[in-house]
DNA sequence: CTGAAAGCGCTTACAG
DNA sequence: CTGAAAGCGCTTACAG
């Protein structure tokens, strides 16, 4: 295969039409892969599309077919964040790109934190330049999703959406994970259960500490609390103040694996043993749970299933399909030594 | 601000244009901000807009105009390893990320690792999805760089490009740094001084090995070699091998922060300390290095302007102008603890 | 300052 | 099985 010039006026379907000899139409056919063309000119066509080194403006095809195969998924965190310790997100992302990538689908991932880069997300999918939108790790009651939606364009989000909108949404079982960890607890003779929490402002964090709450009240328990941020510093920090709250606390249910490690270190520090002295049972079932010392109790989600679905959900909806609303994956109890 | 039926129709210029009761034209001006149109013509237009909640086809615009505004990062690494502990790959897009929020520049962002990926992502660049290209963490003497550029396509990648490539590139004073590192060594009486150098098939693996040999034959020292593949781990692994290869070493450059930590680990564990019986110094100068007990020593790579440059050289070649080959952005050593 | 018209590069009924 | 033609939704000389 030549190329012109380098640089140089890229070919268009015309050019390749008029050296295969044929229209323009039928150079279109062979491109898009239609059945409907002779043996002999479909070669000729591609002998001229490799010959130029065509390939197919997207803009202009877009324009007509209303479509552009790809698929934003936009994470609403700063890329500090994003891209931290935590294999939340780069989970998420495997999940979305196998599903996408066996569907023929280019992801186009897309991060949110400033105002400014959120109207420019928005006018990004708006302008049309993706087939639908996923939304990850959305904080408090985002705009974004019920905004595109309600410009037709198909969205999935990661997590029940807190505010009014109705858009479908991709969750696990947060609550009853929860009360699985304190269950547990209680059923290994625990009396004073703690927690540390996840932000408030994600629908994570509210989950989980409300399934605290009900199962503890449920078994005649008061609550004792703290909050975190799902880092792993914010468990040791959250810890810490548990432990002067009150000293006589013998378990705890952090919700989430990197911050249960932080929460280990702390109850280190401050001489209790676990699972002796202090019962841990962490969230997520991420790698992190099978190198803590000692191995974590944990409640397992599965959060390459988050992914996958995510973008299954997605591509039927951007199909014409109609979806349910919400799609609930399971959650269960992950039982090794620290609990 | 009305919407029409939700997901119904979404409105033209055209339709834009009649309810102002303007032709197309200065609909379009106006919407682009073209300051010759007469001020009430304007409102009229701009309220149009808004009740309609107009935005402008993408595909349409490009078609016309040839440029998308968006510009891609393509991460040469699996989700995995681009998401990880190691905050190289979010502080790059944190750099570009400033650079084009701050030029109106849609940032995408692309990860590849499979060939399927690495073919979708080309098609998506050549078919002018994207105003040029940012490639970031190659590995050995990756194509795509060569390919798009061929192609007219403006491109700047991370990291002098291995291979016969001539694509613009930005870099770090690899060599040179890594022989502050080990002058430094040297200066302060170390004798046998080892490196953990990083993966071979990426350049700055390559040159920072390169760099300590060149400084430690000029000083007339032997080396000691391991290879490790920038995680923490690999850190570790290695320097156990280095310690089982000569247990009288008394020094170690490690190629990065995060390897430098792992193979503290592993002298810990071994009984060495540091930095009395074995020094250590790293290279990066990410916040690691001032978590490291003691504080760790290191070769500081300016990072975030790694990602700033490569997006400010972008946007010129992309502006037509033309760009140095190279940038060379310089390494210093940040003296701490650890050596 | 504004409009009529051409054209960006494709796809897809519609005929034949 | 193939081609002529319309049209996707914009921008931008060119006149006026």
């Amino acid at each position: 295969m030549s190329l012109g010039a380098p640089g140089r006026e890229r070919p268009t379907l015309e050019s390749v039409a008029s050296r295969a000899g044929v229209s323009r139409a039928t150079a279109s056919r062979v491109v898009n892969g239609s059945p409907t063309v002779a043996p002999h000119i479909r070669e000729a066509v591609l002998r001229a599309v490799s010959d130029l080194g065509y390939v197919p403006n997207q803009a202009a095809r877009s324009l007509v077919t209303q479509r552009t195969d790809s698929i934003a998924l936009v994470l609403t965190e700063s890329a500090g964040r994003v891209f931290s310790d935590d294999p939340f997100f780069p989970t998420i992302v495997q999940g979305v790109s196998q599903v996408l990538d066996a569907a023929g689908k280019q992801l186009v991932l897309m991060m949110v934190n400033s105002a400014a880069s959120h109207d420019r997300v928005e006018q990004y999918a708006i302008g049309g330049h993706v087939d639908g939108v996923m939304v990850a790790s959305m904080h408090g009651a985002d705009p974004l999703p019920g905004t595109l939606a309600r410009r037709g364009i198909p969205v999935v989000v990661n997590g029940r959406p807190l505010g009014g909108t109705t858009v479908p949404y991709v969750d696990v079982a947060n609550a009853d994970g929860a009360r699985l960890a304190v269950r547990h607890l209680v059923g290994s003779g625990r009396r004073r259960i703690a927690t540390i929490a996840g932000p408030q402002d994600m629908v994570g964090g509210v989950d989980r500490l409300s399934g605290y709450r009900a199962e503890l009240r449920d078994s005649d328990r008061r609550s004792i609390i703290a909050i975190g941020d799902f880092t792993r510093e914010s468990g040791t920090e959250a810890m810490r103040q548990l432990l002067a709250d009150d000293p006589s606390l013998d378990a705890v249910f952090v919700a989430s694996d990197l911050m249960a490690e932080g929460a280990m270190r702390a109850l280190r520090q401050a001489g209790r043993r676990v699972p002796d002295d202090v019962a841990v049972v962490g969230f997520d079932d991420t790698e992190i749970a099978r190198y803590t010392e000692p191995p974590l109790t944990t409640v397992r989600q599965p959060i390459m299933d988050i992914g996958r679905t995510m973008a299954r959900q997605l591509l039927r909806l951007a199909g014409g399909e109609t979806i349910e609303r919400a799609t609930l994956l399971p959650t269960e109890l992950v039982v090794r030594e620290s609990a």
